[in-house]
DNA sequence: AAAGCATGTAAGTGAAGACTTACAGATGCC
DNA sequence: GGCATCTGTAAGTCTTCACTTACATGCTTT
């Protein structure tokens, strides 16, 4: 992981609505003028948080079709679980350098 | 632990200067000057990372007289480990729900 | 056809955050 | 005294972010 990925995922949560929003989709899958609705919050907003969520690997958005052939967009949360410490930190700095160096994935 | 505080944690860590600033203090305590040198930042600048830093509880500063009389002011990192899952943000969330309701601490 | 509900995006506004330059006060050393 | 080094803060700029309003499109049901 490198710290640009740390970021992205600290960037996201680092908000009170974004953290309501992995909150209740914790409850199960959920389309977005649903979620919109239960949240209270306008649906283009709702979309930007959950593009940053997406961005971020913290939840995933899947376009569906109902039965009745409706396009719902439904989203879920991704499972994560990271362990936030100053070794944490030091590994995801370190492995941007490390992105320089070759011989990485395919060792001979 | 309230969403307030974690979201104090995240925003304050969700900052790729400050997570230098962290690492760079992993190595040891060291005073404002000093660390401004070494991250080859501008000193009011991290003096607003700091404050936000500490403010998170993540680092802790502390302002001292070195051996000849001149001020210092050291900065040390706070030991934390957060364990970031979707239980933790839960537990946050809900945690702000229940400073309204009495009895908490000290039940009878 | 019209109304209802869904997705998706664009444009604009207002506030918060990041950063720089600059200045003031205090002490130690030459 | 004069220079170097440290702390602390104020003012100003610039960009990014959060949020609203508005509009275009498509399918369904009445």
């Amino acid at each position: 992981m490198t710290s640009e990925d740390l970021l992205a995922v600290l960037a996201a949560m680092g908000h009170g609505q974004r953290l309501r929003i992995l909150a209740e989709l914790a409850a199960g899958r959920m389309y977005v003028s649903e979620l919109a609705r239960r949240l209270g919050i306008s649906r283009p907003l709702l979309y930007m948080h959950l593009e940053r969520l997406e961005k971020a690997g913290l939840v995933l958005g899947n376009l569906e079709l109902s039965e009745s052939g409706k396009a719902l967009k439904y989203f879920e949360l991704a499972p994560f679980d990271l362990h936030l410490n100053i070794r944490t930190i030091r590994a995801a700095l370190a492995a941007d350098t490390d992105r320089h160096s070759d011989m990485q994935g395919n060792p001979r």
